[in-house]
RNA sequence: GUCCCCAUCGUCUAGCCUGGCCUAGGACAUUGCCCUUUCAAGGCAGUAACACGGGUUCAAAUCCCGUUGGGGACACCA
């Protein structure tokens, strides 16, 4: 059963099932979804959210998840931009089943399905051209009318188009479309309020709505799951399947993610690229998280794992209404996932970044465990990986670099003889001992009569070269007994001269 | 302008469908306290919301209508 529906995900491997029957069984039952962005620039967050929902769906479902790429305007569609969205997909782990299809690749099915709705009847051609429609469209504006196509070439009945004909759908004028959405539940449109879209320009190309229908007819999709923006489109779309004779199906309308000032995500709120947040060291499965529950809850849980995400997700716990992106909250959860993955596998994300920051050189020099225990050291600390570049870049190399501010204030002549006296102690023991290097730490401060923090912050300025670190023997066990003294030696030196 | 969608703490949300358990729960942020060798993390406590107005009902955050506010769509863009 498992092998069969892996199977059915992938149209190249139909032959390979077992039988024909159980196939068509479950090609029928299958759920369909697509992702189908417009490669126009980079993948951004709220494509990220649509594709999840799909994604979750699909896998939940045992279905498969298609990825089309819709590039029919060739003025704006760029390569790039297909590599940006295939690259940020793979990155928050969002496998495809089938494609990436292109459209461009697919212009003769649109033509073949729009002549079929010419012969049909439920198309007509229209010689007005884009001057002539955005002029009429000024000017209903301007009258405060609905910049609505008029329909004048409705009636021709052209047979034979100039070069600059475009080709409309005839769309019913009266009656009206009830649409059972999957998250906003059954809204009505009047026909009346829908005017004959253009659905082959006049260079040849379809027009977004129609390539959509054919695409998603002849790509047996079961539920179209887009943004909110596309709700209105749904009207105009449903009785293009239905003049093609394919089955309608069932659509979902996912609200938007907002700015801070409740005005559709853009540039200007910030960072909109999925692949900005991976620069700025989030985590692709905090992204995931906080991008899910962006709009979807399960009582009062905040983290999940994928595989719960899976499991518990539904249409009925979307939200309706558009959310606010808050990036407190999604550092929160990069947080979390910081402290609670598997130590090895956020210094394998961690590596990159250092190797930006200038320490290419010495992370070569060290071992992945090592580096999984200079992890550990910081991953409280840290929001980001950026930030963990930071809380780390004291443990690299022989020397600390002692910020000037925290030498001056820590490491003065009244503290060097007791570094020296501490110093003394550690030289004296064979190798480190967090607790026996502890112990003798205290034992120390007592004996001077003074406070701990008045050795401790001198020691973790010539360890760390800083006021702030994790705990002092966590610090030593990490650099080692060799270089815990090297540097103890180097902040003594420092502290006598003043 | 027309059509469509939406409306619970500052933000994400639970509760709404199937009215009473809601003196509205959780989380982020924020404030205070505790812990403490620093910085974090953690623990505890606090501030903070049913947009408004009408109905329906013994009872409404929950159902209905309206208002207001926000968002979206009205292209030979997607």
């Amino acid at each position: 059963m498992e092998a069969l529906l892996r199977c059915t995900r992938i149209f190249t491997a139909w032959y390979r099932c077992p039988s024909d029957s159980q196939r068509d069984h479950n090609v029928m039952s299958q759920v369909r979804v697509r992702f189908a962005p417009s490669p126009t620039g980079f993948l951004h967050i709220g494509g990220v959210r649509t594709a999840l929902f799909n994604w979750l769906f699909a896998r939940q479902q045992q279905g498969a998840f298609i990825l089309r790429i819709e590039d029919t305007d060739q003025s704006r569609s760029t390569d790039e931009s297909i590599q940006a969205i295939l690259e940020g997909m793979k990155w928050v782990g969002l496998d495809w089943d089938e494609g990436p299809y292109r459209q461009t690749e697919r212009m003769d099915l649109y033509r073949a399905h729009a002549m079929t709705l010419l012969e049909t009847g439920h198309a007509y051609w229209c010689v007005c051209t884009a001057e002539e429609l955005e002029a009429r469209r000024k000017d209903a504006e301007a009258k405060g009318l609905s910049p609505r196509y008029d329909g004048r070439c409705r009636q021709r009945g052209i047979t034979h188009p100039t070069e600059t004909a475009a080709l409309r759908f005839k769309a019913p004028q009266d009656g009206q479309i009830v649409v059972d959405d999957l998250i906003k539940g059954t809204i009505t449109f009047d026909n009346s309020a829908v005017d004959d879209l253009i659905i082959l320009r006049s260079n040849g190309y379809p027009t977004y709505n129609f390539s959509v229908v054919v695409d998603d007819a002849l790509m047996h999709i079961t539920h179209v799951v887009r943004g909110d923006d596309h709700l209105t489109n749904t009207p105009r779309q449903i009785p293009i399947f239905e003049a093609l004779g394919f089955p309608v199906p069932q659509f979902g309308h996912l609200p938007m993610i907002l700015g801070s000032d409740k005005a559709r995500l853009s540039k200007r709120h910030g960072a909109t690229s999925i692949m900005a947040y991976k620069d700025m060291g989030y985590l692709p499965e905090a992204m995931v998280n906080y991008l899910v529950r962006l709009g979807w809850s399960h009582g009062d849980q905040e983290l999940f794992t994928r595989q719960e995400l899976i499991d518990k997700f539904s249409w009925k716990s979307v939200q309706s209404s558009a959310a606010v992106f808050n990036p407190d909250k999604l550092l929160w959860i990069n947080a979390e996932y910081i402290k609670t993955s598997p130590p090895s596998s956020v210094a394998k994300a961690l590596v990159p970044l250092l190797e930006q920051a200038g320490l290419k050189q010495q992370v070569e020099a060290v071992s992945e465990e090592w580096l999984a225990q200079l992890v550990v050291l910081v991953k409280e600390r840290a929001k980001t990986l950026v930030d963990m570049v930071e809380w780390v870049r004291p443990y690299f190399g022989q020397v600390a670099q002692f910020e000037e501010e925290a030498a001056k204030k820590f490491l003065t002549p009244a503290i060097a003889p007791v570094l020296q006296k501490l110093l003394t102690r550690f030289e004296a023991f064979p190798s480190f001992s967090k607790q026996v290097w502890e112990e003798s730490f205290k034992k120390l401060v007592e004996e001077e009569g003074i406070k701990m923090g008045q050795l401790a912050q001198p020691v973790r300025v010539a360890l760390t070269g800083r006021t702030a670190s994790p705990g002092l023997f966590e610090v030593m066990e990490v650099l080692g007994r060799e270089r815990t003294l090297f540097r103890l030696r180097q902040g003594i030196e420092h502290a006598s001269i003043g």
